[in-house]
DNA sequence: CGATATTATATTGCGCGCAATCTAATATCG
DNA sequence: CGATATTAGATTGCGCGCAATATAATATCG
């Protein structure tokens, strides 16, 4: 029995790929981001750059770390994406005159307008059928539980 | 009312943050590459070459778009991570003499070998009870069915 | 058999994600 | 008040993901 050739036979299934939890997740949420991007397009924006216009959305403007909070990503990733958002002209970054460590971030009219055609988008991605409203319900539910379980031991 | 102060009241909640099911499911694949993370670092892994090798140790040798078609990756990720492996010394790649357009990915004696080390992160990660084993039953079945909708309508 | 189409992989360029490190501002404590 | 610690962001470097394009080999069709 070479080891190169093939090795399915043997008793470890935890490492089959069909046996994975987190493998689904991790492929879901690339197609998901893939289903989003042309829709996105049309509005010049990238999946997470559309995640910080949600959460500007419901309040603005923000420190830099409210939104990272939010969305659990951390400087390295912002600083870089709210650049060039600025650049976007969609929002605009100022130090705090209180605190000069932080940073506000707020919405430009642009950024705020574009909520109007970013309304239409929910709608088409869930327009073709994959799941069920219960099974989304569930699928939503479940995938928050196991967030706060991974966020709690961190 | 000012559209750059405070947004949140108006009735599109499809809009919400905590409404979208795609947001969780992006949050918890970041969390859980985050959380695999330590435990691969010391075989010298990252995660995509980690399922890269769970489908080389189901069977090898493998054309690269085998890989691609398994994982829903395309060779502009599939190509230089390969590369990366084989410098690493986890797999050598060589074109097919039958079809000289196909490269075949053949795990090394170091690649194969890594797989008795790589039987514990499994447990490792789960080890954490997060979920239920029916909630994790629910959830792989709910987030596959899921992608077979993405992946059919694509 | 030669032109055209198809297939398999490679390359380029850009935007994440994130660990590690750095900088500057505020807070704390003797 | 001055030294030390903490906090908020920025920077660096690397490895993805992927669209778009390129290249080369095989298949197909007239």
């Amino acid at each position: 029995m070479n080891e190169t050739e093939s090795t399915a036979q043997s008793g470890d299934e935890v490492l089959r790929l069909d046996r994975q939890l987190c493998f689904p997740l991790y492929a879901a949420s690339n197609m998901l981001t893939r289903a989003y991007r042309p829709l996105l397009e049309e509005l010049g924006l990238t999946y997470p750059q559309y995640l910080v216009l949600l959460v500007l959305w419901e309040r603005a403007p923000r420190m830099v770390g409210e939104i990272g909070h939010q969305l659990f990503l951390d400087t390295g990733t912002l600083t870089p994406l709210l650049k060039r958002m600025e650049t976007a002209g969609l929002v605009t970054r100022q130090r705090d005159p209180e605190d000069e460590r932080r940073v506000i971030v707020s919405l430009t009219d642009k950024g705020s307008t574009l909520r109007e055609a970013a309304r239409e988008i929910p709608l088409k991605i869930a327009s073709s059928p994959k799941l069920t409203l219960c099974e989304a319900e569930n699928l939503h539910e479940t995938v928050w539980k196991l967030i706060r379980g991974l966020n709690g031991q961190a």
